[in-house]
DNA sequence: CTGAAAGCGCTAACAA
DNA sequence: TTGTTAGCGCTTTCAG
């Protein structure tokens, strides 16, 4: 199987590593060489083995993409940004779930030259992956979250300011039993969704209820479960305020299954702007995290630490600021 | 950077071969042999260097998957599963966007080795790439689409059947006022969908209006878009067939602009059943294809093509039944 | 500007 | 059961 470059040096009537080099774009071939080994390249359909390539360049030409899960509507999004970046950089993108993570040792596809570089975007604060592989000099940046003991690349949005905003609107509104659902405590976002909905209620003079409040895995399906769980109480909250729109979108299922009107007996309130979340059956008022524009910078950053090794980590943070659509509103007056 | 199997070799007292061996599990390396080894493997942190094995076994573990948008729901979930499945047999998965192949000659990172296979998720039928690539020897499997023409093996479900049933359905509700929104012509879902569709209309008895007949690229934006479209007219249609669910999507949206109650007002039906039709909110109507068993048995074949080079192709097809939720009712009495 | 030669780290005959 | 040897197809000195 397979042309290789000899071939074509045969064919071409030049040595095996001429053909290398003009292949590769080298100045220091003659221009008519170059076009003779071009031409029997294209006419025998040769592309060189890359496996042989990247054995001596120390190069694999691609990168991992690390998410959590795939189906969560929010990573397609930035999966696609970061896909195009490197792609139009020249690298290969390379899926990975982090479930595989729970094996001991490391991520085999992670070792030994498979990728040069890794994007997490998944969440988990306790993971200690990126900072191993970082340490054994792979390099790696994290989107959309943060991690103060390790010094790697990180990619985020103000989170905390952000979800204040959401939290002063809330109350501004003039709402008062409010809710909360948060993402998972070992995710930097969830931590810091959090805090900034509770300062930003505080500072509003508010102090967050603790019935009125749960914690998601970001999942539709906890938001769909805690919603029921929430409004069920009586009294019920009459806003709430979700780590992520995916849960938002399952608070809305479960207030649209309880017969509750949005945004009339109940406001709610995502984080992300995901695309879904300017569709009109949802209208959902979220803050808006520039997810396109984190993740092209996340993929800058990563291929300049491969082209750069030895940079210092840098840390870039992106505004985070509310879009109001239609499920908010004051609270009903009852 | 890097230790290697020789580094291993000389730690252990060995042959470097026998490092080798012993590393992947060949019977016949003594019990203790293989423990020193093993032992030293681990604490040294080695694992073999990919790009080297594969130049010489001629596989690269890993496997491209095409998709033609990741940012429309419907491809994760395909992906999500191809990707359990791959993994689990030990392929690594790269991500391919089809808009990559406007150029010409074989796309550089499907030839040469680069990957061991490629599942094709994206649906053009002029494409001729599957065909090239399966001709140079590369095991190819279509997902969801089916090409008469080129022998390779095909996974789809049954959509002529299906898009009949969703016909049927409106038919024996009473809609005589029918429109439906096509999937790109190009795409062989499209083209059997339509169909399907068509032939269940004029088995029933009905035939469609061309006034009510759209054609979508399979995204939110035309669901939407031609729902507006269509749904201005007069008198507009009672009931909207989808090719596919975020198209439907896009339908319900537009008439919820609209200020149209579905499914009072209007009637609407999609294709596919991604997980977010069955959410409270949309509560969509829609054919369902066993998705994630097409997934499973589409990355199966593929593996056992790269494993048994040369099987004949062969086509799989799973059935698609409509399943009735909250979009589908009689059509207004006026 | 071009060719010869070395060798990346591994697997796979072939011997022993 | 283990070691020796010969490459896989390319890139990259080093000569010329």
């Amino acid at each position: 199987m397979g042309i290789t470059s000899r071939d074509i040096a045969r064919e071409a009537g030049v040595s095996q590593s001429t053909v290398s080099r003009a292949l590769r774009g080298d100045p220091r071939v003659a221009p008519d060489t170059l076009a003779r080994i071009r031409d029997v390249a294209i006419r025998l359909d040769y592309s060189p083995n890359l496996a042989a390539r990247s054995l001596i360049t120390r190069r694999s030409d691609s990168v991992a993409v690390m998410v959590s899960n795939i189906r969560n509507p929010f990573y397609p999004q930035l999966l696609d940004s970061l896909y195009a970046e490197f792609t139009s950089a020249g690298f290969r993108v390379v899926l990975l779930h982090d479930r595989a993570e729970s094996g001991i040792g490391p991520d085999p596809d992670l070792s030994r030259g498979a990728v040069d570089g890794v994007v997490f975007v998944s969440a988990d604060l306790t993971d200690r992956l990126p900072a191993k592989l970082s340490d054994a000099g792979l390099p790696v940046v994290l989107l959309n979250r943060d991690v103060d003991d390790i010094d790697v690349d990180c990619v985020t949005s103000d989170n905390v300011a952000g979800a204040a905003q959401a939290a002063e609107a809330l109350v501004t509104l003039g709402h008062r039993r409010i809710g909360l659902i948060s993402g998972p405590g070992q995710s930097s976002t969830g931590r810091d969704r959090d805090r900034g909905f509770i300062e930003g209620l505080e500072r509003a003079g508010r102090k967050l209820d603790d019935r009125f409040r749960r914690v998601s895995d970001y999942s539709h399906q906890d938001g769909y479960q805690w919603g029921m769980d929430l409004l069920g109480q009586s009294p019920r909250p009459t806003a709430i305020f979700c780590a992520n729109d995916v849960v938002a979108f399952g608070v809305l299922d479960a207030a649209r299954r309880l017969g509750l009107r949005v945004p009339a007996d109940l406001s709610v309130i995502g984080f992300d702007d995901i695309a879904m979340a300017g569709w009109e059956t949802f209208g959902l008022t979220t803050v808006r995290q520039p997810l396109d524009e984190m993740a092209k910078s996340a993929a800058r950053m990563l291929i300049e630490q491969i082209n750069e090794p030895g940079r210092n980590p840098r840390r870039r943070v992106f505004p985070a600021d509310l879009v109001r659509r239609q499920t908010t509103a004051p609270p009903p007056s009852v």
